[in-house]
DNA sequence: GTTGAAAAGTTCAACAC
DNA sequence: GTGTTGAACTTTTCAAC
């Protein structure tokens, strides 16, 4: 794998936005599970040479495909055994500013907007149900935060790379105060 | 970062867990975030030399704190636009078998066993609400699955590293018969 | 996209704290 | 025992084909 890869690391986000081919969905798949590959295995795994795949590393980088490669922790041997679910209410008011501060909260590892009979959706890791516990409390200190339901994870039977499909952080997002 | 590192990646799960200090805590940190860093990189950031944070950076590994290292990909730039999280009722039955199943299904990113108002909670991640449609008729179709509930996400504020506390997957979970 | 060679990074060995 | 320095080895990465 890659290592500081100082090449081209700019977000040419348009440039060559092209298909992606069988070669690029099987690179893809590959580091999706073990970005620690080096080139000359993972070339051999794909049918291509070091440089090949190298290359196309490098424009799935460029174009965005690829966000970066990122350790993945064992919660429990990190001193995070807990992991729960949570589906907040929120009156009218403006989330992105909450979206920010929550944002700061090393628990909350996901935060997003849904449909369905809930607002938004957050997932939170942490020590122990106490500091779940903190965490609500600091969530209904917050401004339009009507109601929650947490949802406790007992056990975790799958658990994927995230292909973090992150929304640029608007400024105001679209639709923040609903039309009455 | 590190190439193959073919060295010591037997699993020593309960072989020197000691608690942790500044420095593993800090190198965690940084490969949870950017886990192509150059040793030399990692080590002036956390005030040791290459070698050090080497030495350190395998021993977390082959206590299991570091599971592996994966490639973060965008879901949209991926054909992979639509996010949601299904609620998934299901009755008495082996819970195993079941998940045995799901984990097959390359559209779902994770599935935990819950506390509250249902029982199982599915991240899935596809191409359109077609794809879900057809993801929740298969649902449908395995026994012993009694209703489903879903949040379709609208916007994504916050995905970081999941910290994968995997439960080795069980033969057959503890209270798969529920008593009466 | 491939081959062969320069540059960079990892990793070992011997030493110092 | 854990960290540092300097050197061997592997991998990345460039250039020419």
């Amino acid at each position: 794998m890659p290592n500081s890869e100082k090449t081209e690391i700019i977000r040419n986000k348009g440039l060559e936005a092209r298909p992606l081919d069988t070669f690029d969905r099987t690179i893809l798949g590959e580091l999706a599970v073990d970005a620690g590959l080096s080139y000359a295995e993972l070339g051999s795994r794909v049918g291509l040479s070091a440089p090949a795949v190298h290359e196309r590393v490098k424009r799935l980088r460029a174009t965005g495909r690829i966000c970066g490669t990122v350790a993945v922790l064992d919660g429990p041997a990190t001193g995070k055994p807990f992991l729960a679910f949570v589906h907040v209410d929120t009156t009218g008011g403006s989330k992105s500013r909450t979206f920010r501060a929550l944002s700061e909260l090393p628990e909350l590892e996901e935060i997003h907007s849904v449909a369905g009979d809930t607002c938004t959706l957050l997932k939170v890791r942490c020590a122990s149900s106490r500091a779940l516990e903190g965490l609500l409390a600091r969530l209904y200190a917050m401004p339009g935060i009507k109601a929650t339901r947490s949802y406790v994870v007992l056990s975790t039977y799958l658990e994927r790379t995230p292909q973090a499909g992150i929304t640029e952080a608007l400024e105001e997002p679209p639709m923040d105060e609903a039309p009455r």
